[in-house]
DNA sequence: AAGTGGTCTAGACCACCTC
DNA sequence: AGGTGGTCTAGACCACTTG
């Protein structure tokens, strides 16, 4: 016999979100104190504390002190995004990558990039733009700004062989990255670049990162109007 | 005196990444034991593994049994993105949310939303578009096809008062979301309802959401250019 | 087959925040 | 000021997975 065997505090977690979608626990309301739970499901404080933390990261329920738990009610949707490193994910499908440096120079951070990277003059940085293909195709393009502060390493890194982005998270690991992404329509530049029409309409995504409270780099990644990203909320 | 106390866990944590911030444990490498580690540190085994789950959730470590903890060389963006209830982010802002219910009809789902649905014939269901405003101009248009087998309540509610999607968020939970976002040129329906050029590029976002394997609703969203996703993953 | 992470328990203490 | 969630410990057992 294959009996699943889930771990408790996993069935605990269910049974209690169970109570939350056929409504025993409506928006607002406020659950029993975890000890009374605890009693009512014959476990451990402990195993009612590890499956509430997962609603709570679930953004279902909202924990105080004091306060106690309570159904959330302006739930909107929570979901984890993973956005890989383009040759892992170019690879991933099968498809072959590769990729090109397109320029590389020194210069001081634009009024834009110190403001983005917090700071209150511009600063010496090392910009880069690069391709990256997909069966030779042009897939994403990366115009990056790396601060020379917090990184002065990157000028002896052959970047034509090995992307910024993978030197960067092999050997830079960053402890805060902010993320923004939007749609654009597409310059001139970044439409010969892709090999797209002006105009066509494309995912943007800008990356900042940032290692005890420097920056290290920020780059603007425009993707072919193929790109997708994917969520999947699952309870985990 | 102004001590900032950090919990325990959270001190292991930042001491664990901290050597893996300046390479002493480099990507591919292998940590000791969970064991050893409390040993080192002076916690119980515990509190080691409450570090490392933090850790392996912001994808900078990888986790198996037996074959122990890893840090991760494959490292892309991991970030929680958090897409708000619409009135609710735009009162946020402060700004005045309005709602307009454009249509509302039974109809059989088509074959894209069949399968959508994970269906293999085509089902009875409502579809809704809608308009949501900020101070009065169009800011996000939606195309909803909602499940009349899962939520034949729907049909008694007056959606020109409440929006749907609030009604579903308070009344139908559901257990399982799937996003998915894009860059799109807006179709000439599309710019009509938003007031923008056709053409003009705009984000998307399509969610579907799921209920014990049943389908409750599919809504494509197609929001204003000035529209941004943001995210921000900080070390918690 | 054995090593390593995952979970559970019971009890204690602590920190936060509402009442 | 007191109640409630958050954390720590020590030990035990379990589950997965790799050598």
């Amino acid at each position: 016999m294959n009996t699943p065997h889930r771990q408790s505090w996993i069935d605990i977690r269910d049974r209690i979100h169970g109570r939350i979608l056929d409504t025993t626990y409506r928006p607002h309301d406020k659950l029993p104190r975890d000890e009374d739970l605890a009693e009512e499901f014959g476990c451990a404080r402990t195993t009612i504390h590890r499956a509430m933390r997962s609603l709570a990261e679930s953004g279902i329920v909202e924990r105080r002190r004091k306060g106690g738990t309570t159904v959330r009610a302006d739930r909107g949707t929570r979901a984890t995004l993973d956005i890989p490193v383009t040759r892992l994910e170019v690879e991933g499908r099968g498809d072959t990558y590769s990729y090109r440096l397109l320029s590389r120079k020194r210069t001081k951070s634009t009024a834009s990039i110190t403001n983005t990277f917090g700071l209150s003059r511009p600063q010496e940085t090392l910009r880069v733009t690069a391709l990256h293909l997909s069966n030779a195709r042009p897939y994403t393009f990366e115009d990056r700004w790396i601060s020379l502060k917090t990184v002065p390493e990157i000028t002896e890194v052959d970047l034509a062989q090995e992307s910024a982005n993978e030197w960067l998270v092999c050997n830079r690991p960053y402890d805060r990255c902010d993320v923004e992404i939007f749609a654009n329509a597409c310059s001139a530049a970044d439409a010969a670049r892709l090999k797209l029409a002006v105009g066509t309409a494309v995912l943007v995504i800008e990356r900042t990162t940032w290692i005890g409270g420097a920056p290290i780099t920020h780059v603007r990644a425009v993707s072919v109007p193929s790109y997708r990203l994917s969520a999947s909320t699952i309870a985990k």
